[in-house]
DNA sequence: ATCCCGAGGG
DNA sequence: CCCTCTGGAT
């Protein structure tokens, strides 16, 4: 058993590291509203942030607002975001969500978790997105591929499951630290910690990884 | 648990 | 070829 403050400082250190690391990290979706972030977040879904980056720089000079995506003909949203995968769910997300912000949001982005879990296509991790990246308003911690995937290594949760991961990282992380640290997880998790064959070699926090899960180098 | 689904890396 | 990429709905 690990105790709790064993948790909070390991995850201290962690944080540490990651600023040291990279200490600008940001969002890598391009975007300039709320409604762009909400957007780009829904066709990030199993694809990488460089090709939705590639498909939204046309994607938002064509539909400039929620009313437009509302009245999208199906078959050009769709072609427009054929390249990022599962393109006939996130163009029925995308459209039927933005036309819940015209109905009954005034055609704009709401900030609050409840509201947005409730749009077609939005799930938990969407809506932390979406509130700590456009909004500044930390109500959760995002917990992606990445992150799971990271946490899990690191030791700082052992579950599988997003809400659980999400739950003991709240817990182990001030709320002050949980938009940044998204952010520096998943540029670590992208250059350094990546899926197949992490270069632990060149990694930061190796000296305070139990690298759980990762095969053994021979 | 399964489905949606294209693109890139190894 | 196989695995992975800022998931969500059924």
């Amino acid at each position: 058993m690990v105790a709790i403050a064993d948790g909070k400082r390991h995850a201290a250190q962690i944080v540490k590291r990651l600023k040291a690391a990279y200490p600008d990290a940001r969002c890598a979706l391009d975007f300039q509203s709320p409604l762009q972030l909400l957007v780009a977040t829904i066709l990030s879904a199993q694809c990488t942030d460089t090709r939705v980056n590639i498909v939204t720089k046309d994607l938002f000079g064509k539909y400039p607002d929620a009313k437009a995506f509302a009245a999208a003909r199906p078959s050009e949203l769709e072609r427009a975001i054929q390249s990022t995968g599962f393109f006939r769910n996130k163009a029925k997300n995308i459209k039927n969500c933005c036309r819940e912000l015209v109905e009954h949001h005034g055609g704009e982005v709401p900030q609050d978790l409840d509201s947005l879990v409730k749009l077609p296509g939005v799930g938990r991790k969407t809506a932390n997105v979406v509130l700590g990246t456009a909004f500044g308003i930390p109500t959760g911690v995002v917990v992606d591929t990445h992150i799971a995937r990271l946490s899990r290594r690191l030791g700082m949760t052992r579950h599988s499951d997003p809400v659980k991961i999400e739950r003991d990282l709240m817990g182990q992380l001030p709320k002050r630290e949980w938009i940044d640290f998204g952010h520096r997880m998943i540029a670590h998790g992208r250059r350094i910690c990546v899926a197949r064959k992490p270069k632990c070699d060149q990694c930061p926090l190796d000296s305070i990884c139990p690298r759980i899960g990762v095969a053994d180098r021979s």
